[in-house]
DNA sequence: GATTAGGGTTAG
């Protein structure tokens, strides 16, 4: 009998061993050492005693610490005491709300009310033969105990006019055939609801609970909303009025008339926040204790399988996964394929497949630069889960159920011709049917793994740095920046630095303290010589949109150049009808047999641009407003080469398109392009902001003019190529390894180029890197000493 | 008012 009655005495002492130590509440944490302990107090709950099957319940009771020394608030010498089995049942029988308590035998854990309820963080529970309580009964009439629901009215009305429904909740294993139960339990399988033949959703479970039995689960229902909400496995289920059946000689369950589910998220700790559609469910502080009760339960179990969701950053190819993610963009490929663009904000280690779709037929807005990133998923969702996925809306957030990760998959169905070679990017598939749970669903925005994911996601817009202030700021430095520096120079400190000031070059060894942009994609410039201005290159969305609107131009063009008509296919029945596509070719070049090293394309989209720009040398994408042909809006790359993109500057190009084109070229590239059309060409460049550190102190320095060199990348390569990016971030990671301290960075040779800027009338020394080679980082000990992680 | 599905990879 592990509940004693202490019947009389003011307090502990005779019947409570010597050798038990007493613990003040408010100074338990799940870390105090429990073994010969006890902790006292006086009870001021006492929740109902719940039945969890066959001599198995659950009751949750409060104890308030009355003569604790600690002087603490009332809420930290309060606690929750979750009682399990045969002493649950003893305690609902023989303690009274006011009774005084000593508990020993208890373990310590984390009460997940503590938020609701403000109590004590930890809870006390109380289970086995280890488990003892001592029982003062309090003198003051407990036995007619407070009412336990405050909120109630006058009782004698309550007790007239409420019918109260009592649920009992069957345990799976006592299950009989042929009855209508209710049953509480932790989904260990399921798929999201889908189309049956007849004319209902099915959702279909396996489901379990303390009994250890499993047993499968099918509810029909018309309405999606009523299917239970689940999220994973784990979660926890309610169900009320499911018929049982026999079906292969097991016990299933089905929907009968009636039928209602609650879920609720299965793990320990987090909010017990009923999912439902139904407004009039009922739910109770019983609920709440069956709910922790099975999750605790659960935790222990290893139901389970290996954890199926997976980031970005961590997929297999050839694997299949879920994927937790928001949903950037949507586009219809075709009546059994729908294109998802999502991010969970990892990066993929793998080269992520990029799906081109016309802007026009794209909801929401993919950027390049986070395409450039490697941060984009493209999800191809197919056939059944077609319905489902089309009714999501950009910036929601998803769940993709058994996602199969497939590397070199690289061409829509509709997309036969040669596109960028793509062959082992990685590509997402959600096929048909419903296998292995496979579907996917819009997840609640307040789910705890999505205010997770937001927390990732929200990263991504706070340290955006404004580029062109920062250029401002730093401007481009005077003269002094063309000394060089072999490392000859003497070495000195930056503290130094500082003190010498400007013009002048310094040799320094520093860690990287930190950077920006974090995200590298943004770094990438625009630079003209000429005006010396910088611009940031435009996204895929913003390029398309001015070939969409240059597609609009359908008149002729009649400039004497050798022209090729080529009418275009009807894709799709809502496409404008006569939709064509002009080659021009310049007749001196055709003269010359060099016709096809320089083609201009009119009425193309900026894919079909793309596509055939692979397989010519120079593809110059132009319109012609007034009968004359030009090249398009200067936001647009006026030239395409391979995978290369070549912009012009706005204030300084003056287009001419004459007939008389590329007098005395014999090399057609990127110069000689621009040259012939007035194109005054702007230059990739790479720009960042490195904050140095030694011993004596930290600098803020640009990279800009040397950027390449120091990573041993092109600008124009990393603009092209995510493997140019990727060397740019190895660099950084090198750097400054994510999450690495001071002493774990390497120690870097630099020159550093002092200058003075103006700003408002002030001048301020301002610092560029220049002439260093980060290939031999030096990781040896620093002659200033290991600077503090401050 | 009965029926649907009854877990166990597409093959794009």
């Amino acid at each position: 009998m592990p509940v004693l009655v202490v019947k009389d005495g003011p307090g502990p002492g005779t019947q409570v061993p010597a050798q038990l130590q007493r613990i003040p509440i408010p100074l338990l944490s799940p870390t105090s050492d429990c073994t010969g302990k006890t902790v006292k107090g006086r009870v001021v709950h006492k929740g109902p005693l719940v039945s969890m099957g066959e001599d198995n319940y659950v009751l949750k009771t409060v104890i308030q610490e009355e003569d604790s020394q600690q002087n603490m608030s009332p809420e930290h010498s309060s606690i929750n005491i979750i009682l399990f089995g045969a002493l649950a049942k003893d305690y609902s029988e023989s303690v009274s709300q006011g009774d005084m308590l000593l508990v020993t035998g208890f373990t310590v854990g984390n009460s997940p009310t503590a938020q609701k309820d403000k109590l004590h963080a930890c809870n006390l529970q109380l289970a086995g033969d280890d488990a003892w309580m001592y029982v003062w009964p309090s003198t003051v009439s407990p036995r007619a105990s407070v009412p336990r629901k405050r909120t109630s009215p006058a009782s004698t009305e309550v007790t007239k006019a409420v019918k109260v429904v009592k649920y009992t909740y069957v345990p799976l294993s006592d299950l009989k055939p042929g009855v209508v139960v209710n049953v509480y339990a932790v989904v260990t399988f399921f798929k999201q609801p889908f189309r049956t033949k007849g004319t209902d959703y099915c959702s279909t479970l396996k489901i379990t609970d303390q009994s250890n039995k499993k047993v499968g689960c099918t509810i029909f229902c018309d309405k999606l909303e009523e299917h239970p909400k689940i999220f994973k496995m784990g979660d926890v289920i309610r169900l009320h009025r499911v018929k049982t059946q026999l079906f292969n000689g097991a016990i299933s369950l089905l929907t009968s008339h009636g039928f209602s589910v609650v879920t609720f998220d299965g793990m320990v700790g987090s909010p017990v926040v009923p999912r439902t559609s139904s407004g009039s469910f009922k739910f109770g502080e019983e609920d709440c204790q069956v709910v922790e009760a099975l999750r605790t339960w659960a935790a222990n179990q290893s139901l389970v399988p290996a954890e199926p969701c997976v980031p970005l950053s961590a997929v297999q190819p050839k694997t299949y996964f879920d994927l937790t993610c928001q949903l950037l963009a949507t586009a219809p490929v075709d009546s059994s394929c729908t294109l998802l663009k999502v991010w969970d904000g990892s990066k993929c280690p793998h080269p992520l497949l990029d799906v081109f779709v016309e802007p026009n037929t794209l909801e929401g807005s993919p950027t390049l630069s986070k395409d450039m990133a490697n941060l984009t998923a493209n999800v191809l969702v197919y056939d059944n889960h077609v319905e489902v996925a089309r009714q999501f809306k950009p910036g929601s957030y998803l769940r993709i159920y058994n996602l199969h990760a497939v590397p070199g998959a690289s061409r829509l169905p509709s997309n036969d011709s040669g596109q960028s070679d793509q062959t082992g990017h990685l590509g997402f598939h959600l096929h048909g049917g419903t296998s292995y749970g496979r579907g996917l669903r819009v997840l609640p925005e307040d789910s705890p793994d999505i205010l997770d994911l937001k927390r990732i996601l929200e990263t991504f817009s706070e340290s955006d740095i404004n580029d062109s202030s920062m250029f401002e700021v730093w401007s481009t430095p005077p003269e002094s920046f063309e000394r060089t520096c072999d490392h000859t120079v003497e070495q000195v400190s930056l503290a130094e630095v500082k003190s010498r000031g400007p013009p002048q070059v310094f040799h320094v060894q520093a860690q990287l303290k930190s950077y920006q942009p974090q995200r590298l994609y943004q770094s990438l410039k625009l630079f003209c010589h000429k005006c010396k201005t910088i611009r940031d290159v435009p996204d895929d969305v913003t390029v398309g949109g001015l070939f969409s609107e240059a597609q609009k131009d359908i008149g002729p063009c009649n400039n004497g150049y050798w022209t090729l008509v080529l009418p275009l296919p009807r894709e799709l029945p809502s496409e404008s009808p006569s939709r064509t596509l002009t080659l021009l070719m310049s007749s001196q070049l055709m003269g010359k047999g060099k016709a096809k090293e320089l083609i201009f394309l009119k009425g193309a989209t900026l894919e079909e641009t793309c596509r055939i720009a692979s397989a010519y040398s120079n593809i110059v994408p132009v319109t012609s407003p007034q009968g004359t042909m030009t090249p398009l809006d200067l936001s647009a790359p006026f030239l395409f080469r391979g995978t290369k993109r070549y912009y012009g500057c706005k204030q300084c190009s003056q287009l001419k398109v004459g007939e008389s084109l590329g007098e005395g070229v014999e090399v057609w590239d990127e110069k000689s392009v621009a040259d012939a059309l007035g194109v005054q060409l702007l230059q990739y460049g790479l720009l960042m902001k490195l904050e140095l550190q030694d011993g004596t102190g930290s600098l803020e320095a640009l990279l800009w003019r040397d950027a390449e060199s120091f990573f041993h990348v092109s600008a124009e390569d990393a603009a092209a190529d995510q493997e140019a990016q990727d060397r740019v971030q190895e660099t950084m990671d090198r750097l400054c390894p994510p999450g690495s301290s001071t002493a774990e960075r390497p120690w870097m040779d630099l020159c550093l180029s002092a200058y003075t800027v103006e700003e408002n009338g002030q001048r301020r020394a301002c610092y560029q890197i220049c002439h260093t080679d980060t290939r031999g980082t030096n990781p040896h000990t620093h002659p200033y000493a290991a600077p503090s992680d401050t």
